[in-house]
DNA sequence: AACGATCTCAACCGCAACGAT
DNA sequence: AATCGTTGCGGTTGAGATCGT
């Protein structure tokens, strides 16, 4: 887990701290017949004896107590008749205090599962359904500037959870990325070196292929920019929406002109500054290859990241204004504000 | 039809941040 | 300041569905 998260700027307790929330959709989804079979109407088909069988024998030896040790809580998938219970409950008291929700809900679980299953599914105001052209192109841009930050992405998809998008980015959209960074010749043979490296017993090793791997998915990401535009716009031409089309085509444009600026250029001098050239690609976030696995500058770059949190707050302020005309809507926290690089000597030093 | 490979995503885990005491 | 309990986050897992042969 990547250590010095920013403050979070999400509380989803905020869905619902006044109003109980309408029923949950219950109903069978709008989406695939594949997905719809998986989802809980059929779930009876799924073995409720929980997914993990085994015992958590690394949090034993660490002398932590896993938050379900007690014996006969429930794991595994939820069956209608909780969830039930969860969105009863929830609706007459609203969210909060997980850890005594199940006794009060009398549910069979521990608290953060029931925490869980509410924000990830129950939850009224989730979005079902395929992502659009419209969240893939933000999902892209978004990710190219926070990273896995997976809670603020989804901040700026109204119904998406963080799960969602995060599961989105990892079956559908890293997989295009990869494809894009192993088209070259030579980043199939990094990849190939990077897949040695990662199954390395050394934590220290497998740390620095999780970072080149990130180096080349930026890569790749940029690449897709330039290409995402015009497919994005053959795809929503072919449905008859101009707007979308548009809007999908002006996406990477502006966060590649953003990029470009001279705030944009501001901003690259001064992190290149701390983190030192990045082979080509911006060194902009720790998802995007920063440090570089390098990080024998990283003690005397204090003065530097100041630096560069002024221009990154610049560049931010920027961007924010273009998403919010974008996306037709202003305000909302896209981006971790500057003094979160207050913590960027982790980011810039990962390897300490 | 049968079987293995691959994909999807709900749910789990450990850890860190935060607030209360 | 230190400790403890709670909550939220990101990474990972694995059951079930689907695909390919």
């Amino acid at each position: 887990m990547a250590t010095g998260d920013p403050p979070r700027p999400i509380n989803p307790s905020a869905f619902m701290a006044t109003a109980p929330p309408p029923p949950p959709p219950l109903t069978p989804c709008p989406r695939s017949r594949r997905r719809c079979r998986r989802h809980h109407h059929n779930r009876a088909k799924r073995v409720v004896s929980g997914r993990r069988r085994s015992v958590p024998a690394a949090a034993a030896e660490m002398g932590r107590t896993p938050c379900c040790d007690s014996k006969g809580i429930k794991k595994g998938p939820w069956a209608p008749e909780e969830d039930k219970l969860l969105v009863d409950f929830v609706q007459a008291n609203g969210p909060g205090n997980w850890r005594m929700l199940p006794k009060l809900a009398g549910l069979n679980r521990c608290g953060k599962s029931c925490r869980l299953r509410w924000t990830n599914y129950l939850r009224p105001d989730i979005k079902r359904g395929p992502f659009t052209a419209e969240e893939h192109n933000s999902i892209l841009q978004l990710h190219a500037v926070v990273g896995n930050k997976w809670s603020m992405i989804a901040a700026q998809l109204p119904g998406r959870t963080d799960n969602e998008i995060k599961n989105y980015w990892n079956t559908h959209l890293k997989k295009q990325l990869r494809q894009e960074a192993l088209a070259g010749a030579d980043a199939a043979a990094a990849a190939a070196q990077l897949a040695v490296v990662a199954a390395s017993p050394c934590p220290a090793a497998r740390h620095m292929a999780q970072w080149e791997n990130a180096r080349l998915e930026a890569e790749a990401r940029l690449s897709l920019f330039s290409s995402s535009a015009t497919s994005a716009t053959a795809t929503a031409s072919s449905s008859s929406s101009t707007a979308a089309a548009e809007h999908a085509a002006a996406a990477p444009d502006i966060f590649l002109r953003l990029w470009n600026s001279e705030v944009g250029a501001s901003f690259r001098s001064s992190v290149q500054g701390v983190h030192g050239p990045a082979a080509g690609v911006p060194a902009l976030l720790p998802a995007a290859g920063g440090g570089g696995g390098d990080d024998s500058s990283a003690a005397s770059t204090n003065g530097s990241a100041e630096a560069a949190a002024d221009d990154y707050q610049a560049f931010l302020e920027m961007a924010m204004e273009e998403f919010a005309l974008l996306h037709g809507r202003l305000g909302g926290g896209a981006f971790p504000p500057a003094d979160v690089l207050a913590e960027a000597s982790c980011l810039f030093t990962p390897f300490e």
